[in-house]
DNA sequence: CTTGACCCTGTAGTAAGGTACAGGGTTTAT
DNA sequence: ATAAACCCTGTACCTTACTACAGGGTCAAG
């Protein structure tokens, strides 16, 4: 099995080297075996590890998530149901900021299009809107 | 012309005391005049700026934006044209952050609506398709 | 005239997710 | 054998938008 050294994971998985210390320290990843000269020997399994934090990020899971996520894969006793059941209230909190970015773009899309984009300010709905509390009626 | 404390002010626009002296030093609100004993004395202006950077912040804006908002407002020279400009990149700048969230959440919904939420893990798609590299097809 | 509620400055801490040294030791290629 | 490129630990710093003191001074009510 060869091995690898830090900078060689931090290369296939595309990510920085310190950016892979962090996650051991986090314990996102967990330590790996030394060299007689303290340097990290990494295995192919490492890069995986990191693929799957990168996936799992990308799915908009934040690293504590992801570090609940990856001891339930490790744990021997633990179910589906409970992977099931986190993706679930992620997939909610997914739904609610797109909910709430709807409704900025809509109200800022109106005013884009009312604001003639010349002559002064006064005409200009978007400085008015922000004044008056017009967002607020919601 | 009634002039309001700090905190009279907070209460007013609902924000707290620190976040007002907060947004002076970031240059939001303009020092106020101050009594003998040093207290900040404001008008109902102040109450106003605070609702147009609460107004602001609820279409998305950053602090430093709204900065940006301000100064152009206070700038007899800019147009609306600046204005217009500065709204409509924050407007893509959301619809790009609805994009993303559109495609995690498809892919998410995709994986847990396939997840029986029982049975061994091994069974999960969840897991199996943060291990694959699956999102990466994108 | 004292108590409690309010205000002041200045500094430090929070969360999240890293990034950047400083001051060393190690490996690899020439 | 020596220089470049790499690795180590530990600490500090970054951004955003606040929030929380500590240690004082002030104001209003009774």
């Amino acid at each position: 099995m060869t091995t690898l050294t830090i900078g060689q994971v931090a290369k296939q998985a595309g990510v920085g080297i310190e950016t892979i210390r962090f996650y051991e320290r986090k314990g996102l990843i967990e330590e790996p075996l030394r060299k007689e000269s303290g340097y990290r020997q990494y295995d192919a399994t490492a890069v995986a590890r990191l693929s799957f934090i990168q996936q799992a990020k990308a799915l908009g899971f934040s690293l504590n998530e992801i570090a609940e996520l990856l001891s339930l894969r490790a744990d021997t006793g633990a179910s589906t149901r409970e992977i099931k059941r986190i993706a679930e209230s992620k997939l909610a909190d997914i739904d609610a900021k797109i909910k709430l970015l709807r409704g900025m773009q809509k109200a800022l899309k109106n005013l884009v299009d009312e604001c003639p984009g010349e002559g002064p300010k006064t005409a200009c709905p978007i400085l008015e809107a922000l004044d008056s509390g017009y967002l607020q009626e919601k």
